[in-house]
DNA sequence: TGATATTATAATATATTTTTATATACCAGT
DNA sequence: ACTGGTATATAAAAATATATTATAATATCA
C-alpha cells in the first residue's frame, strides 16, 4: 500500500472529480485513473460511483475516505515525531531569495526550521532573482529560491512553490463576481503597477502579450516599489492591483481587499529552489529536505 | 511511502537482522536493506546502529518502531472497516484440501470468511492431493489446497501457506535441546509414522534420502492413519512423531507435546492454492483475495 | 444534435523494486 | 593472526510499477 494513492483519493472525493484532482497532486488524469483503479483492486471495493458527470463516493469510499484522511494524519504525526530527534545542525545557512518568496513564503517556514536546529545560524538575503543567482554562482550563497530557473549548468532547480497572481482591490470597489474578473474589465480599470523590472510585473505583461492584448493599454495610475505599498494603495481604494496571492494574503483574510482571479491570462508562475551542484552541506541538504517536506507545491 | 517498508522495518526491528527479517516478509535480504536506506533517507533519520553484529535501533529508529507497528494495526483496523461493507455474496463454492490444510490450516480461516459472507454456501473436501486435484480438473471443485504444484497447463497455482515438519514427543522424553535434534538422534529414536503414501510421510523420506540417509534406517514401531492419531500415540510417550508443526500446534500450546526441528533436513514443505484457468466465479475470486489477505505465507 | 467536460485506454517512457551474484566487515575458535 | 561462519552492503540485470502523452469513449448540457 502506497500512502500516496491514498492521499490522492482524498485529493478526489474533495475536488469531486479526477482530473481536479489531478491538478492538486500534481500528476497526470490518467495516473489519478490508474491510482484509483488500483486502490480499488487492491482494497478489493467500489470506491466510486457515477451518476452522470456527478462523482459520488460509495459506502466503501465514505468510511475509507474518513478513516484515509486521520490516516494521514497520523503519518504526519509520525513524522513530526521523528522531527524532535532529528540530528541538530550546527554551522551557518545562507539563503538567498526574491521578494515573494523571500517577505511572504519564506519567514515562517524559516521560523519553524529554526525551532528544529536553534543552534544553526540562518541569513537570508532578499533580492532580485539575478542579483541572487549571481550570490549563488559566486559561493555567497548556499541555495536560493527565485522566480525562474536558470540555464547555468552548475545550478540545479527545483520547483518548490506554485503561485499565482490574482487582482486585489477594496471590498467596497464592487468589481468581481465569484472571484473572477475578465481581462477587458481589468483594462479597464485604474491599476497600480510595480515598478518597471519588476518580476510580478514581468508575468503580468507576458501574459497579456501571450493573450494579444498590448501592456501599454493598462491604464496605469501609480508606479510603486513594494508589494507591500501596492496593497496598502488598493485598500484606500486608489484602484486596482496585480499581485501574488501569497502576498495579499494578510489584506484578502483580514477582509481589508478583495481578490478575484483574472479570467483568461495565465497568471500562475512558479519559484524554484536552486543550488549549485557542488558538495552540499547537511545544513543545507536539511532545508532542502524541510522545504520539500512542507508541500507547499503538492 | 509503502506501507510495506514500514512493515519490514518491524519485522527488521523484532527480528534485530536484516537476513532473518527477510525470511519471514519473503524477500531477500538485499531487498530489506535496500528497503531500509531508502526509509531512513525519506525521513530524514538514522533508524539502526551497528555494534559490531548486533542490531541496535537508534533513538529515531525506536521513536518509529513504536509509532509503526500501531500505525500498520490502524491500517488493519480501515482494512476491516471496510470487511463490513464489502459485497455480501451469494451462491456456491466448493473447495477442496489434503489432509494437513483440510483439518489445521483451513477450517478457521472458513469460519471467517463465512462471516463475511454468510449466505455464501461453502463446501470442502479433504483428501489426497492427487483426488483433490482430479476433482478440480472434472470441475467438480473450484479451488483447492493442496500440498505439490500441478504441472497441468488447465490448471493454475500460487503458494499460500508454508509449512514445516517437525518431531514432537512426550514432554517428558527428554530428546530435544533448544528445540533442535540431530538426524541421528532422531533415527535412533523408536518412530511413529503415518501410512505408506501420506503427502507427509513422502517429504520426510525425501528429505532424508536427499541427506544420504536410507529411509529404511528408520525404526518404526507404529504406522497410523492420520495426524491425530499420531499425535495421541506421541503424547503417551510412546515413540516420535515427525508431523506438520501447524498440525501438533493444538498439542504444543497446551503443552502435551514437545517440539523440535531436524537439524540438517530439509523439512519445509509449501501448500499451493490451485485453480482452473476458465473464468472464477465472484465468490472464488473473493476467496482467493481473502486467503492471500490473511498472509499465512506473508 | 453537437459541443463540452470528464474519464478510460493504449503506447511508451521512466523510476522503483527485486533478485542474483559478489564483495566486505565482524566475530569466534583454533 | 588465520579461518570459517555469519551478517550486510553493493552492483548489475530483470521484473514491476508508475508516470506521461495522445487518443478514444462516454455522458452531460445547451
Amino acid at each position: 500500500m502506497n500512502l500516496n494513492f491514498l492521499k490522492t483519493f482524498v485529493h478526489v472525493v474533495e475536488a469531486g472529480n479526477f482530473s481536479r484532482a489531478a491538478e492538486r497532486v500534481h500528476l497526470s488524469q490518467p495516473a489519478v485513473s490508474m491510482q484509483m483503479q488500483a486502490l480499488a483492486q487492491d482494497l478489493g471495493v467500489e470506491l466510486f460511483r457515477r451518476r452522470g458527470h456527478k462523482l459520488e463516493t460509495t459506502e466503501a469510499g465514505a468510511i475509507l475516505y474518513a478513516q484515509a484522511r486521520r490516516f494521514l494524519q497520523d503519518w504526519q504525526a509520525v513524522l513530526h515525531k521523528l522531527e524532535s530527534v532529528r540530528q541538530r545542525l550546527q554551522g551557518r545557512l545562507a539563503l538567498g531569495a526574491s521578494t515573494t518568496p523571500g517577505d511572504y513564503l519564506l519567514p515562517q517556514l524559516l521560523c519553524q526550521f529554526h525551532s528544529l536546529h536553534p543552534e544553526l545560524e540562518v541569513r537570508m538575503e532578499v533580492g532580485s532573482s539575478e542579483e541572487i543567482v549571481s550570490a549563488l554562482l559566486d559561493g555567497r550563497l548556499d541555495l536560493a529560491v527565485v522566480g525562474y530557473q536558470p540555464q547555468d549548468d552548475a545550478l540545479e532547480a527545483q520547483v518548490v512553490f506554485e503561485d499565482q497572481l490574482v487582482a486585489v482591490f477594496a471590498p467596497d470597489y464592487g468589481l468581481a463576481r465569484q472571484n473572477k474578473v475578465g481581462v477587458e474589465d481589468l483594462l479597464a480599470q485604474p491599476l497600480l503597477q510595480r515598478t518597471q523590472g519588476s518580476a510580478t510585473r514581468q508575468v503580468l505583461e507576458r501574459a497579456l502579450a501571450e493573450r494579444g492584448y498590448d501592456p501599454d493599454d493598462m491604464k496605469i495610475i501609480m508606479e510603486l516599489g513594494s508589494s507591500r505599498a501596492l496593497l496598502e494603495a488598493a485598500a484606500r481604494g486608489l484602484g486596482v492591483a496585480v499581485v501574488s496571492k501569497a502576498a495579499a494574503a494578510d489584506y484578502t483574510d483580514s477582509g481589508r481587499l478583495a481578490w478575484a482571479c483574472v479570467e483568461g491570462l495565465e497568471l500562475r508562475r512558479n519559484f524554484w529552489l536552486v543550488q549549485s551542484r557542488r558538495l552540499r552541506s547537511a545544513a543545507q541538504q536539511a532545508f532542502v529536505q524541510f522545504l520539500l517536506r512542507s508541500d507547499l507545491r503538492g
